[in-house]
DNA sequence: AAGCCGTGGCG
DNA sequence: TCGCCAAGGCT
């Protein structure tokens, strides 16, 4: 028997019983006790997971939710922090774009809706930073509305379920018309939650455990070839490796020279040492020559990192001055103070190259 | 509308 | 080891 002989009510049905016995224990979730009575979660904490969430593993979400509730207990609280403190609380979690629309949505809810989230999906998709996923995740989740939630596990269920021939990207309208009929008016929320479940634990992208899933036989990929082999995907294109050059200068002081990159753009309004113009697209200078201000500078080695769409390569220089030298556009950080900067990995990387402790706790 | 945008873990 | 990829959105 295959889905499509399997009747939408029965296929969800069977999909909400497995989640009743297997679903994950998240920190944004209701309690299940809470769940079976029909309490709904916090909108204010299921918008903040799914943003977090977005390209991003649970495990690496967990401690920075956590610490985004202690910093800011509600929604009001984060319009009404400094973006700076938010990029801070951000720094490390990646796709920086995402904490300065999250400040931007905190502070339109909580201005122009009163502090309470809109409960339809063209209400939240108005938001900044809320596209089509996370407005439907808010409102099955948060809202109780029947959204059809399709996010990279529920492509990867559906196109199994469906042994859809068709790529991603060019797959998800049909994909998405698909998980609508699938999703029932009785849990929606749940529902969405018990197809990212089943991605997440049992559909995975490699070695998917088929004889645990509640859909059974009725997996058209199982049937027919091999489900790993689904989503189809266009290929990918290869990553350019780029050089660069970072400049890390410590006073007397035991201070750092920082500044502030432009507000857009990769690693927008984070914090950086100085360095070489070095783009996705463009090398910068690898030489001393490139130096920000004169100084003793001695090299100090070079670091990888690997960003989305090209790798980076950075000489690392290491200068000690005597004084503080006159910098306009930047300042001077304190070593110790150096982990609470909006930092962001690649930085940390360059740093820690020059001064190896100065990101161990003392 | 395809390219841009981080990071860490895993097989 | 290294390519893949994880609850995408914006332009």
């Amino acid at each position: 028997m295959t889905l499509n002989t399997l009747k939408a009510t029965e296929a969800a049905t069977l999909l909400l019983d497995w989640y009743d016995r297997h679903h994950r224990d998240l920190p944004w979730r209701v309690s299940p006790p809470m769940a079976a009575r029909g309490a709904l979660a916090d909108p204010y904490h299921v918008w903040l997971s799914e943003v977090m969430l977005q390209q991003t593993t649970v495990q690496a979400v967990k401690a920075y939710f956590d610490k985004f509730l202690t910093l800011w207990p509600t929604v009001e609280n984060l319009a009404a922090a400094e973006t700076e403190d938010v990029m801070r609380a951000w720094a490390g979690l990646g796709y920086y774009a995402r904490a300065r629309n999250l400040k931007k949505c905190a502070e339109a809810v909580a201005r122009e809706h009163g502090g309470r989230f809109p409960e339809t999906e063209e209400g939240l998709k108005a938001l900044p930073g809320v596209g089509d996923y996370t407005a439907a995740a808010i409102a099955a989740i948060a809202f109780n509305r029947k959204s059809a939630v399709l996010d990279g596990n529920v492509e990867r269920v559906i196109s199994r379920l469906h042994a859809i021939e068709t790529p991603l990207p060019a797959a998800k309208p049909e994909m998405r018309r698909l998980v609508s009929e699938l999703t029932p008016s009785n849990r929606p929320g749940d529902f969405a939650q018990a197809m990212m479940d089943l991605g997440a634990k049992i559909c995975t992208p490699k070695r998917p455990a088929c004889a645990l899933c509640p859909f059974g036989g009725s997996c058209r990929a199982l049937t027919i070839a091999d489900p790993e082999t689904f989503p189809r995907k266009a290929g990918r294109k290869e990553k350019p490796l780029r050089l660069g050059a970072a400049f890390v200068a410590i006073d007397s002081s035991d201070a750092v020279y920082l500044r502030k990159r432009a507000a857009s753009g990769l690693l927008g309004g984070m914090t950086e040492v100085p360095g070489t113009g070095w783009t996705a697209r463009r090398d910068g200078d690898t030489s001393i020559d490139a130096q920000p201000f004169a100084a003793a500078w001695e090299a100090c080695g070079t670091i990888t990192h690997v960003f989305t769409h090209f790798e980076l390569h950075l000489s690392v220089y290491r200068a000690k001055v005597a004084q503080a030298v006159a910098c306009a556009e930047g300042w001077w950080e304190p070593i110790a103070s150096l982990k609470r900067q909006a930092l962001p990995t690649v930085m940390k990387k360059a740093i820690a190259q020059a001064i190896p402790h100065a990101f161990k706790p003392v």
